[in-house]
DNA sequence: ATTTTGATTGACTAATCAGTCGCAAATATA
DNA sequence: TATATTTGCGACTGATTAGTCAATCAAAAT
């Protein structure tokens, strides 16, 4: 394996369990089963390699997303695969959702550009506008609907991992939620 | 000002504005005029103070949510009551607001006992509960519908913020988002 | 006036931190 | 094979950290 990503992977599991200030580039070097020094041959600072990892991992996810986005002429369909597709993603790489709540609830939000999160979330505004001029969904702003779902999502994942489910029990509840989500944008 | 108050209220600052890590235990207390032993006198450690923080935020809220639930026959208007005062004390306290959230996703939230929290939610799980009993919403887990309306109300807070809207527009929003909510769970 | 008490202080320490640097090893180029 | 370049190493450093503790203070109690 190739060390800049096996760095990335254990900085990855160490920063979501202690915190990005509670982990220690020496512990992430040591885990990695490389030296000191070479981690900061990959990355300059510390600050470099948490933003590095926060845009793998949505680079990761969104490039999920738009492999799984279903090709149909039926728009329910396609925001259900969406919605579905988002949680799939997030209940199989708990890890790595875990890393981009911590990061979007820490002061490092601040240092990312609005560009890069902004063409991660462009095609799913741009589904929800067509949804709106076809006469799908409530004429409402589309950020706010987008809003909406994000956060209906997160509720649903937290839901889930709390109950620890069967595989059955969690396609249930997410179909079950996503019925509720509709009846209430359509 | 009581110093282990002026501590407190220092601490959930630079907390909020550095991280938990990020914030040095001399630094909280130069801020807040007192001197670097003072601290560890009234918390031994610095973990005790962050979840001394949440302790008492979260009793904060709790207190305001408890005085401002309506006390009418309506359900509906109840629901509403509590879906207004989470959203006003949030948006009111956005420090702490996002010092929850930080604490929610961080390393922290497993020192913290189940007890402490499960009784602040309780009185809304009863709400719930009362409202599926006399079939005014849908026959669904109490926990899963509390998951969906918090994850609701920080979905709009969210959006909230980041429209620096007029409290007119806040209170558009918030009234628009209930109504949603209520049709998704009737 | 003297003693007791508990809060407050800030200099101090041992540990840990992010980041550096000179050198060695491995790989590529010729 | 010889040379050049990249990659990896780990001991090192100066700064910073959480937490300690003996000394000081103010005020109350005697």
């Amino acid at each position: 394996m190739d060390k800049k990503e096996k760095i990335i992977d254990t900085a990855l599991k160490l920063f979501v369990e202690n915190g990005f200030h509670g982990t220690a580039t020496s512990k992430i070097a040591q885990e990695a089963g490389v030296a000191n020094g070479t981690l900061f041959n990959y990355f300059k600072t510390k600050d470099e390699l948490v933003v590095a990892i926060y845009i793998s991992v949505k680079e990761d996810m969104a490039d999920f997303l738009i492999k799984n986005i279903k090709d149909s002429d039926n728009f329910k369909d396609v925001m259900k695969s969406q919605f579905w597709a988002s949680l799939f993603w997030a209940l199989n790489n708990q890890m790595k959702f875990k890393f981009i709540q911590q990061f979007h609830t820490s002061p490092y939000v601040d240092k990312i550009e609005q560009e890069v999160t902004q063409s991660q979330v462009l095609p799913h505004l741009k589904l929800i506008q067509t949804g709106i001029d076809k006469g799908l969904i409530k004429k409402l702003p589309v950020d706010f609907i987008y809003s909406i779902i994000s956060s209906q999502t997160f509720g649903v994942y937290q839901y889930i991992i709390s109950k620890q489910f069967t595989k059955v029990q969690q396609h249930e509840t997410v179909e079950q939620t996503f019925e509720l989500l509709w009846d209430m944008i359509k």
